[in-house]
DNA sequence: AAACTTACCTAGCAATACAACGTATAGTGT
DNA sequence: ACACTATACGTTGTATTGCTAGGTAAGTTT
């Protein structure tokens, strides 16, 4: 028998609640320059808490651009491997601002909710 | 041939915000009083910008109470049905309280990612 | 030529939210 | 007695997301 943790993911919870944010994130981080992948991966975990993996973000650049909102061209020299500049389309960057009206909004609607959580005592 | 919308979805990114969230805000809504299902479901519609529909509130709250993280007592009376009242037990109130520390942070985050995108001039 | 580094990409899986249904209890109208 | 409505709870199937675990490709180092 094999010993399987039941609900032994306390950090569940974490990655549901990023899920959705990412894809703003990453337009975000293209709004004043075009970079690479694996690029993007290391601004995010610098200045977010959105530490993900490769094979995460890889999939949401081929579906932003699938949809119009990036558009790509490869650069060759510079490193080893040639990498692959994303750039934000028109389209892209009204979705950007777009999302960001509505985050501002749902940011507030969380903040209050979670105020008397914040309250000292509560662990 | 069918006339199929492509990415004519415009709000299907919002559904995806809001995924994982429900849950701390669930959470949030018990953190003083016993409430049943449908109530919850009128609070977030009031108080934030979750609007969701019954059969995404009643899924949410049996996973919960297998979590172990509330508690339920039906209540015959006052109403034409039986209500199914919710109270959060102390690994719930533990939850809620873990969750809102790290909501606080990522907040924290998206809000420094957006401040750009929502400058005057952006649409 | 073998190993390492950087960079990109692709299944298959688990978890979420939702629309659309179905069930149960009580009250109201005729 | 019967249909109709309102309230409340529950379930099934689908679409979308993110992640783990792999694989491919090009260039540099040893």
């Amino acid at each position: 028998m094999v010993t399987k943790p039941e609900t032994d993911q306390p950090d569940n919870w974490e990655r549901q609640l990023k899920k959705g944010w990412l894809e703003l994130a990453i337009l975000a981080s293209l709004r004043d320059e075009s970079l690479y992948g694996l690029e993007i991966l290391r601004r995010l975990e610098e200045g977010t808490d959105l530490v993900v993996a490769e094979g995460t973000v890889y999939p949401i650049l081929s579906r932003l651009k699938a949809e119009g909102l990036v558009e790509t061209k490869w650069v060759e020299g510079e490193a080893g491997h040639p990498r692959k500049y994303y750039r934000l389309t028109s389209a892209g960057r009204s979705r950007a601002a777009a999302m960001a009206r509505y985050a501002s909004g749902f940011l507030g609607s969380i903040s209050r909710i979670i105020a008397p959580l914040l309250a000292k005592g509560e662990k």
